[in-house]
DNA sequence: TTGTATGCGTTATCAC
DNA sequence: GTGATAACGCATACAA
């Protein structure tokens, strides 16, 4: 028989309604009280029950995430950061996978409706999508966004990819590197132009030419690394001594040519990577890269949720990125 | 105002009990009047509440996934594995991470039953731990093991390595290899041992011998890949033709160093992996590997958890993996 | 084939 | 500061 919080209350010598009081820690309970309906409570090992909690308050004590996005690791740390949010609040975190398509169509409001989560967060790319923001403001559905393209008409959680690119290629400048290659991501992407942007900007600011050659167009895949380093690398007499990718896979693709030009990373070419994916850790040398604060933003876009205290103004979260200098670079020759 | 099951029922013109039926598809009810119930609720945009008929029927309508895994790809697939079975049942997924000291430690069983979930979905390395099986057995809770180390003894899914290694060597044979080198995984990994076990088996199956100095240990990570491939391919007058290793990250190590050799993959030599893992998709040559049926995995625990009808014998369900055949491999020269 | 009455375990209302 | 009692929305027995 599981134990309900009449049981307790008896146990206690109160009425439920004070056990209530109590576990929600709600003001207006003596201390005696207080102690002894925990002692009860502990004793008879009682856990709320869940149902009917929420029906009683009409709260579902869940919050989903919405999500389809084809990198694992990205949606298991926003996971971890939001689960980690909710279980101090006491909630549960919900998975609803979608396609884009979906997203936009006419049942997602049915789907959310029926699931009676108290909040939803959106990850990118469905942090986007017109029409499911639109469906769940019909249904007064509470939602935060991570990294939108578009900031400050909904609330939302983000990292600084200009700043993040910026401060990677000062890092370089910094160790001496005077000819640096980038390569460009997609360029559906909206964090490739950001990357660009934070890229030149970095450059300018060093007071260092803009050289066109040694900018590459990629397509974040692995191959468009290795085709843009054979381009960079391919005049052994006239070659950048650093390569900044847009990300890792890319800039992956970099170092596998070097190797097999004969080329040392990092003694005589540095390669810096973005993303801080799985790849950057397996190949050798192990890469410098930029960590997104993949985690802090789950975390966050919970907690925003939750915070009940948080009004629901379009606030921006920018949260700060970290640059993991590994063994792929170095200072030049 | 949301709309109850009595809305319904006075759109429809009957009792709660008979949308009730309907809406759980009981038997019993006439063509006609489960029509009009239909009707009414779709009119009537009727979403059942699922706190309210968790706490009726004193089910949770969740069901909790463990886990404490390192690898993002494994525990996202499972999950829409799972996620898939639940949504055909009314069910949601419950993330539940945890490391293993966790899992082992006095909290689970009060995390969970507080959770009040209708089953629970083990993945390893969590599918081992004994005190964690204890406790859901003294709880009560119905739970599904995935790849455990121990078979027969707990229901269970899972897929056959020994059999797939088995099949990749043999494709190796077929193609016309007879020297084939093998990189065996960490030691201390159930697989290592039974992917070992697929190899030789296969070789000796197709009458070649096992020259001990084609095979080498490593231990899942590309570095040991590297440094095995070194060892195997240093006589250029004398090696394999093809080399196995027992994961994709240690492959991906062997292809990079083949390629600084000027070793052409697959024409001079042919690589596979196993598991199917990003890395096998992102470098180039693409990597044929073992693709392990992890989605299937995840949804099939699912569905032995929510068919009432499947008994909880221990019933071992083991699933097809497949061989993916890519451009890392080809015929030997 | 259909309906009525009751209870699930908690929170909310309002009185004391 | 505390308690009785009524919701919450559905499923379950048991009738009819």
């Amino acid at each position: 028989m599981k134990t309900t919080i009449t049981d307790v209350a008896k146990q206690a010598g109160v009425s439920m309604k004070t056990v209530s009081r109590v576990l929600n820690s709600e003001p207006n309970v003596a201390k005696a009280t207080r102690e002894r309906v925990l002692e009860a409570a502990a004793e008879l090992q009682y856990r709320p029950n869940l149902a009917a909690r929420g029906l009683a308050s009409s709260r579902s004590y869940l919050i989903a995430l919405l999500y389809d996005n084809p990198n694992p690791n990205y949606i298991i740390q926003i996971q971890r950061g939001a689960i980690e949010a909710c279980r101090r609040h006491g909630y549960h975190l919900l998975l609803e996978p979608m396609t884009r398509e979906q997203a936009s169509g006419p049942d997602v409001g049915s789907l959310l409706s029926r699931l009676g989560v108290d909040g939803v967060i959106l990850t990118p790319p469905l942090s986007d999508s017109i029409p499911l923001r639109r469906e769940m403001e019909a249904l007064g559905l509470r939602y935060v966004a991570i990294a939108p393209g578009d900031v400050g008409t909904v609330p939302t959680v983000r990292m600084d990819d200009v700043k993040a690119a910026t401060e990677m290629v000062t890092y370089l400048i910094e160790q001496g590197h005077r000819d640096i290659g980038f390569i460009i991501g997609h360029p559906d992407h909206i964090a490739s132009s950001k990357r660009q942007d934070g890229f030149e900007a970095a450059m300018r600011t060093a007071g260092l030419t803009l050289d066109e050659s040694r900018i590459i167009q990629g397509d974040f895949k692995f191959r468009s690394g290795v085709k843009a380093a054979e381009t960079l690398l391919k005049d052994s007499a006239n070659r950048p001594t650093a390569i900044f990718a847009s990300n890792d896979d890319m800039a992956a693709g970099v170092v596998s040519v070097a190797g097999r030009l004969g080329i040392d990373v990092p003694s005589e070419l540095s390669v810096c990577g973005f993303d801080n994916t799985a790849i950057a850790q397996i190949i050798w040398p192990k890469l410098t890269t930029v960590a997104q604060p993949i985690l802090q933003m789950g975390r966050k876009a919970a907690e925003v949720l939750l915070d009940r205290s948080q009004n629901d103004d379009p606030v921006v979260h920018t949260l700060d990125f970290e640059i993991l200098v590994r063994e792929s670079t170095g200072k030049p020759k």
